[in-house]
DNA sequence: AGCGGTAGTATTTTCGAAAATACAGTTTGA
DNA sequence: TCAAACTGTATTTTCGAAAATACTACCGCT
């Protein structure tokens, strides 16, 4: 057995950047780390037992994917979020997944379909198990995120198919927020069901009206219920 | 005066790592960088002279980029490229250039107006000193992207141009080859000021179909002309 | 008092060595 | 002969110190 046994753990990802990015990730969008917190390399360093160069690249990946923003020579700070950002966010998302749902239904064979069903069936057991909300279920968010993916799975687009991804993470905080103030839950299970039925029924113009609705409800709600939080801006 | 004033030079940027990811990104679209390369730090500390951790950061940021691809544990190569790359990038930013067109010339007002007819006038100036194909000039090639740019500015959307840019960027390789191998100068100039018409004439319909239209025949070309270049895949 | 400059401190950025990991060539055993 | 384990080398990844840069508080001057 080598000697280096108390090694740290990876729980992600091969490397212990990755693995940092994916922590931090986390902690971002569940707003542990809060919006506009500047993150320094000392904080950090304790907080995440590494040192300024694995720091230093896992900052740089998440501000790749907008959940940082990076001030050069200044240090890095997590994403500020504003009313601004999340009606920007919401528009880019629709735009991107209506094209690919369109797409996914086009090309999508069999198994796409069987993944589509088995997904959302798999999203139904998680909510049926839960009495009260859901939405702040880890597992379900996984199945949630895990439903949306298989939608689009077959469009056959790696490049819309990596950015889709990188905006519903930033979505995710806004999700949080519309899911901690709305006054009752939303008929998720229904949307999600309703989308399914369309997709697998191939019809293409109901996806994508669904879908589009789907994604700008969570925006609107917290329009509604959540906009004093934004008062920065 | 500073007892360092042998300290290196920054063109770009005001860190190290940005400015060497902004000197590789140059190398890599004008494929001096090969496509596929292997990129080894030995090899990158001797040509770039800096070290490993600065190298890694400009690295993670090319590979966010798309120009790069990380594989953990493995080192970095460059960005691969391919006819499914070529049609997947034109089509995702074929979908993103009309939608921010069409945004801008609803939002754009007077000072947007001009910046537009200003940044085609400059590519104008340009085109008419040179003699022959005008493609290969670094000056042509920032005042054709400035042009670009300027078309879709007023659309109010941070995040899709973020996206829209890093997309042409990444098209930029395929544009040299289409340059190289196509038998005759296209039209361009002429598509340019059409494009510019038509935003300037707020006639969304028509730049909207320009746009799609400029961004898809170099791609036809491409497949046209110089297919046998991606025989690896 | 207000402004501009300056020294001291906090923080980020860069470095090269050391550890961890992957790769290639060789040997061993069936 | 072939596959599997092993060993040495090449390469990447991680570390903490050192350099560079930004920030802050103080001082002197008008």
């Amino acid at each position: 057995m080598n000697v280096t046994a108390f090694k740290r753990r990876k729980e992600f990802g091969k490397t212990l950047a990755s693995d940092i990015a994916h922590r931090m990730r986390n902690e971002i969008v569940t707003c542990r780390l809060k919006p506009g917190e500047v993150l320094k390399f000392d904080t950090l360093r304790l907080a995440y037992g590494a040192s300024f160069t694995t720091l230093r690249e896992a900052l740089t990946c998440l501000a790749a994917e907008g959940l940082v923003v990076a001030e050069e020579q200044r240090g890095f700070k997590v994403a500020p979020i504003s009313l601004a950002d999340l009606i920007d966010l919401t528009r880019a998302r629709i735009l991107i997944d209506v094209d690919l749902i369109r797409r996914s239904i086009e090309n999508g064979d069999d198994d796409w379909e069987i993944a589509v069903i088995s997904s959302i069936h798999r999203l139904g057991i998680i909510e049926g198990r839960e009495v009260e909300d859901y939405a702040d279920n880890p597992e379900w968010k996984v199945a949630h995120r895990e439903f949306h993916e298989s939608l689009v799975a077959a469009c056959g687009s790696p490049t819309l198919l990596g950015i889709r991804q990188s905006l519903f993470e930033r979505a995710e905080r806004y999700r949080n927020i519309s899911a901690r103030f709305r006054p009752r839950p939303r008929d998720k299970a229904g949307e999600h069901r309703a989308l399914m039925k369309a997709a697998v029924g191939r019809d293409a113009d109901r996806a994508c009206e669904l879908i589009a609705k789907h994604i700008q409800s969570t925006t609107d709600n917290v329009i509604k219920y959540a906009s004093e939080l934004f008062s920065q801006n």
